[in-house]
DNA sequence: TCCAAATGTGAGTAATGCTCATATTGCAAA
DNA sequence: TTTGCAATATGAGCATTACTCACATTTGGA
């Protein structure tokens, strides 16, 4: 953020033009995402996207970022009350179930993330939210196992995370019943994870 | 490709466009490629870098296709001869590695197979990849238990094979003991996957 | 009412992907 | 060897686009 809207008129100008970048890059992808066909769709001048926003990947960075808190919001909320490992897997096959139809209900997610995947700035924002939603998982298993060390669980939750994206990612960019094969292939594995013997 | 070159001189100067691409994508990233760059580090004029490729998605599509081509032969030769399902897990095991040896060694990789994420008309490209390679390893557990419905393995191959690339994307980004042990946990995942109980 | 800060503008600049008219080189037939 | 055509090579220049900046307008409070 180059600039912080104080006044409403310029925050809610700043909100047009992040659901011009959506609508943008939902209709031809984040590649082809152009400034001044954002500035005209959100009705501003050039000038204005940019007293707001640095740069291009600025907007991206802004959309996945609030995508990411979101996120993070809803799996904190999901494995707050897991007390046991029935709990546990019960949470845990919920959240894949409504990531997945966050995925298919808003397809321009896997756009915003794919970009962020490439730019190698942006990068380190998708890693730093698969950490952060690995640490969620790894708090709530070593609350369920608290006599196993806690860093033991902290490979193996992060690893779930990333791979929930990537499993995301791909099946809402195949046909729909494969997609669901992958996801319900995706749960079977984590669930069995999540139930493995301690040692 | 635009023109495929017939004469020695041409086939030469065509592996030099490739080999420096990569050299620059090393150094700064793929998204900071620049075409001009290109030619200039390969000796040769922007006119004959367009002569074999018709744009720049073109040079990261063939190095990926590379890549790939190199990666479905090693993985159909590592499964050829699994006979038992402790080969399968043996082989499997000894991909992962290799796979992991080979990203650390070529950090590059990361960056190219990274920009045929973003990129939609290369998206397809990706997971055409993880499908043939998908169709390998349902091929080894089908040969294994010829009881099953071959289909039955299709999705969790699939998805084994993607999530594996996403694993080694991810670990060659972060430091070299946590990336260790990412791989450790995807190949404990994917090993218990392999000799789950069929039913 | 008036001023300073916040906000808005869009023509213009620089960077870069890509084209095309032209020049050069390689190869094979005469 | 010579000749002629196809293959190859060139780089100035065009079109697009991210981004700047000098100036205009609006807002909120004193």
């Amino acid at each position: 953020m180059r600039r912080t809207p104080s006044q409403s008129r310029s925050r809610e100008r700043v909100e047009r033009m992040l659901t011009s970048a959506i609508e943008l890059i939902a209709e031809k992808g984040s590649d082809a995402l152009r400034m001044s066909e954002v500035a005209r769709l959100a009705g501003v001048s050039i000038g204005s996207l940019y007293q707001y926003f640095p740069d291009k990947s600025a907007i991206v960075r802004t959309l996945a970022e609030r995508y990411h808190a979101e996120c993070q919001a809803c799996i904190g909320a999901g494995l707050a009350e897991v007390r046991t490992e029935e709990d546990l897997c019960a949470a845990f096959g919920q959240l894949i179930d409504i990531y997945y139809e966050l995925f298919l209900a808003e397809p321009v997610m896997r756009d915003i993330l794919s970009a962020t995947q490439a730019d190698k700035a942006l990068r380190e924002l998708e890693i730093a939210n698969s950490r952060a939603n690995g640490a969620l998982l790894a708090g709530a298993m070593s609350r369920l196992w608290p006599e196993a060390e806690r860093d033991e669980f902290d490979a193996s939750a992060f690893l779930i995370m990333t791979l929930g994206e990537a499993t995301m990612r791909l099946a809402v960019s195949v046909e729909r019943s494969e997609g669901d094969a992958l996801v319900a292939a995706y749960k079977l594995m984590v669930l069995r994870e999540l139930r493995r013997p301690r040692d």
